[in-house]
Parts: structure tokens; sequence; C-alpha cells
DNA sequence: ATGTTATATCGCAAATATACGATTGATGTT
DNA sequence: AACATCAATCGTATATTTGCGATATAACAT
């Protein structure tokens, strides 16, 4: 991505919904988040059952929203269980119904 | 990107949720919206006045925008007004309102 | 120590996204 | 008709994303 000779500055919240927004930008994501809303919890092995998709591009996809901080991961050795951020949820959460007023 | 063999089939509101997602994944779009929210319409031109992005750069962002329905233009010769897409506005609103339940 | 299991990371290829300047197109004005 | 204005599109460069197979890592079991 291109970009200006220097960064835009935007404000604070402008810049965590997007970010937001763009974790939340590819199906795979919203199905695994969906899921993970379901069932509280899963580990990285039960949704490349779920998703006809290589073991690989699932973590990568549970990386995303992990630095998007929409989940976090629990060591349960020798799985790791996911589940959703319930802290950033709710910031989350409250951006996108403010965004939407 | 890379695709398996065939696509994935998703449920029709996840797919829709992350195209929405998607727009709104970057700062400027975001920050377009709210202007748009605020001023209910807007020039392209008004834009270019107040991002440091290039004519075309915002025109792109404009079209990203009303290609996921988030907004349309008016015909206002020889300006082009754009407004938020109520209609769609309210679907997405909806969408991502359930997806965080 | 060796093996097993579960997940992450690497390296690659292809597709998309972001940004720009230049050009085109559409509309209204002279 | 010629011109001015505004926005869209084209062509290009670069960055990022998506996907895969292969490999590495981490933890437990044998």
């Amino acid at each position: 991505m291109k970009r200006s000779l220097e960064n835009i500055e935007y404000k604070e919240g402008t810049e965590l919904l997007a970010r937001f927004a763009k974790a939340l930008g590819h199906p795979t994501r919203i199905a695994i988040l969906k899921h993970l809303e379901n069932q509280s919890c899963c580990f990285t092995g039960d949704l490349v059952g779920i998703f006809p998709l290589a073991q690989s591009t699932i973590s990568q996809h549970l990386k995303e929203l992990k630095n998007a901080g929409l989940i976090q991961g629990e060591l349960n050795p020798p799985k790791i269980k996911y589940c959703i951020n319930k802290e950033n949820w709710e910031i989350a959460k409250k951006l996108f119904t403010n965004f939407f007023e």
C-alpha cells in the first residue's frame, strides 16, 4: 500500500474501529467468531474439521483475530483453546454500535 | 487470494457481514462515513479537501463504499452528491448488532 | 531419548488493496 | 463549438492478504 509522505492521523476510535472491521472483513473469520460465540471456546483442530481449509490457513486467520484483539488463546496442552476476548469484544461492540448510532 | 478447489459456502448473513466489515476496514472509509453521518451528504471535492489524499484515491474509496452498498451517489451536476444508503445502513447495523449480541 | 499430537511459522504464488498522476467523460457555461 | 469544472477510470508501483505444503516448535507420553 503506497502511502502519502507521512501517515494520516485519524482519531483513535476511527483507527481502532477500522482495525476491528478489517479483522471481521473475511467470511471465514466471521464464521470462526460465530462458532466461538456459540461454543464459547474451541481448539484450532475443531475449526480445521469444520472448514475446507488447510490447518495453516486456519491458524493464520486465528492469528489475525488475535492480533486485532478479538480472541485470545489459552494454553491447554497439547492444544490451545481459543476464546473471545470479552474485554475487547465489548469495546468493538460499543464502537460499532456508536458508529451506526 | 488463492482459493480452495471450489469456493466455500457461508451463510448469506456471514458473507454480507464480511462484505460490510471489509468496506469499513480502512480508517479513511470510516472517516468518510462519519463525515457523511454528520453532514448527511457531501461531494467528492469536499473530501479531497479534508484528507491529504489524491482525488483519485478518494474516488476509489467512495467506489468501494458504493460497491458495498453503504453509500449512494446522486447526480447534482456538475457535482455528485454522496449520501449514506439508509436501507443498507440499517441492514448493516442489524447484522453487526446481532453479531455482537 | 523417541515418538505423538497440536499448533505455529516459513516460503512461496496468486489475488487484492492502496496510492498516485494522467487521462477520460459528463455536465454546465460562454 | 470551445471551455471549465468535477468526478471516474486507467495504468502503474508497491504492500498486503489469502492460501497451500513443508517445516519447526512445544508439550505430553512411552
